[in-house]
DNA sequence: CCCTTCATTTGACTCGTGTAACCTAGTAAG
DNA sequence: CTTACTAGGTTACACGAGTCAAATGAAGGG
């Protein structure tokens, strides 16, 4: 049973063609099933149990090399930077794109330059690429990779990109969703919590932005507040809140908002009383909190609906428009 | 500036070599830098600039199969079965083998045979696979990956498998762990909670099995309960907590233990005068729950270090052990 | 006995790269 | 003038798989 010679660099078709005593070609259509090509019974079943004895894996990258085309999906993204809501959506994903043959991959790597991450993603030479945070998609990052050859570009982003198929994801929509349900409470002077953890800040950006705008048609005030996930953090700002001024604040998710409830109960400070409160992603832990809290839901369109887009994307080149996220306001106790 | 002509399935280094007016193999000494090898400085500037004017960006797939080794690391982990803690690190650990000059790569799919995860994980030929999950790494799956030629095994495991580098992770312990704690706090009736969302039974169970030994060796008694991670499961719950006769509970992570006590809260039961509570993880939210909950830290050994083993491994196929996953139990009010 | 037909099987080329081995001038040394 | 060397470049092959056209062999018809 063991094979006592030391195991080579890896098993290949002509090792399993070899013991067979057929040739690679017959092989491969074997495995492959290949239509149009007859191979007696016997023949196949002696290949068969050669791969199976030799414990026979194909070589993906030596296929989508000879096939011009691979079954990777890429979809970057930081893990620590998706949320709860997200990372189950993303994972469903990963189900459906299975569903249509292709392998769904996760790279978390993090890049000053969009430009460079494109170039990385690129050499992969996936069928697809899926990004989140697709702002980061710029055009001049879509066209190295179309130069790549890769054929699907998926991108949720506020703005268009040349090349890309855009889910609408507007973040300045969810910051001003929240500013006009705090000013529509009677609030005018709105905190907006900036994470400043790696890779948060460029989208919780857009939703200080948003939040400005629709303040500057209503006499109200947005300023922007660091806070990192920390309880010390959250405490000192707790401890200067009352300098600032704000009568409401609205957080990056309800995480942070959770953290900053309490720091600020822990200064004796009254939510909804003294400060509104408004999170995000409308999780779990949101309805636990003390009081519950106030939270953006984001309806975003269905896992099975992305995969759909991308593989119609990959196949035509085209795919119809994919509804975009739409964020909605869940009003409990904190506003 | 645009090329009228349609674009080509991908740009290939002949296409540099044909721009620059080279052979490709010059183009491959260039671009690599290859030792050994001198190019005159103006013929380095013309394949240069001819790559980049082009856009060019190697094959990963076509480098890795003539080098007969990839850069790739796989980490098989269902994103949202990831917590928090983990999640963080596992970003981490991308950025150190980032250094090494690996490209770590995510994959979520679900198997229900490990061996079919195997096949699907080598087909990607990765030159290493790095499991958090290690308990599904069967030894037949570790022949399957030896076999296609991976050469980095590494795996957070209970048990060490032949040919794979273990890295201690015994979830038993982190049960033995919470029960010891609670029956020295005079607790003798345990329930464990077990979460009931897919893919967390497998971890959950050893550290209920951990439990359970350590309640029969102090007359004490151990029932698992089962929980999904929503608020109407966490009612059900807490309705029927009364019935079950328990005096403690020990839950799968700081998440769900959070929502359990804001339910068990609800129905008027006193944590923790008449049920302890100990979470997992020590999230930044187990200290914002009222009571602060006691929790099981769990130390892990550094990203660096794993990234360390990983290369290693890769190279020489042997590395110095890891220190193991530590799970220490941090008190504080539910408890 | 030769020609055709059909069912199987195979040789040879391809995908994009890296690299060992081999050319070709030009120059300096003997 | 021959020899030896070097800088600069190219040719040819390998990696592992898929696939087309051609080869092989056996059977059937005349």
């Amino acid at each position: 049973m063991a094979k006592d010679t030391h195991v080579p660099a890896s098993i290949t078709s002509a090792d399993v063609a070899r013991l067979a005593g057929v040739s690679r070609a017959t092989v491969s259509f074997v495995l492959n099933d290949t239509q149009g090509h007859r191979v007696s019974a016997s023949t196949r079943a002696r290949v068969l149990d050669a791969a199976k004895q030799l414990g026979y894996v194909p070589h993906a990258a030596a296929r989508s090399l000879r096939a011009g085309r691979s079954n990777l999906v890429l979809m970057p993204a930081s893990i620590s930077a998706v949320g709860r809501l997200v990372s189950d959506w993303v994972d469903d994903l990963h189900s459906e794109l299975d569903r249509y043959g292709y392998t769904a991959v996760l790279h978390a790597g993090r890049f000053a330059d969009p430009l460079d991450a494109a170039r990385a993603w690129a050499e992969l030479r996936p069928a697809a690429v899926v990004a989140l945070d697709g702002d980061r998609f710029t055009p001049r990052a879509a066209e190295v990779l179309t130069r790549a050859g890769v054929r699907g570009l998926l991108a949720f982003a506020s703005h268009p990109v040349e090349g890309v198929h855009t889910v609408g994801f507007d973040h300045t929509r969810i910051g001003a969703t929240a500013a006009e349900h705090l000013i529509a409470r009677g609030r005018s002077r709105i905190g907006v919590v900036m994470p400043q953890e790696r890779g948060l800040g460029t989208l919780a950006a857009p939703r200080l932005a948003g939040a400005e705008s629709v303040a500057a048609r209503h006499m109200a005030t947005v300023t922007p507040v660091e806070l990192s996930y920390t309880r010390e953090s959250a405490s000192a700002l707790a401890r200067r809140w009352r300098g600032l001024g704000l009568d409401a604040a609205f957080t990056y998710n309800d995480e942070y908002a959770a953290l900053l409830l309490h720091a600020l109960q822990a200064e004796g400070i009254v939510v909804p009383d003294e400060v509104a409160l408004v999170g995000c992603d409308d999780l779990v832990l949101a309805t636990l909190q003390q009081p519950a809290l106030s939270t953006v839901r984001l309806d975003m369109p269905t896992p099975a609906q992305i995969a759909d887009a991308v593989h119609e994307l990959v196949e035509t080149g085209t795919a119809k428009p994919v509804p975009a996220v739409n964020p909605v306001l869940i009003q409990r106790r904190t506003s």
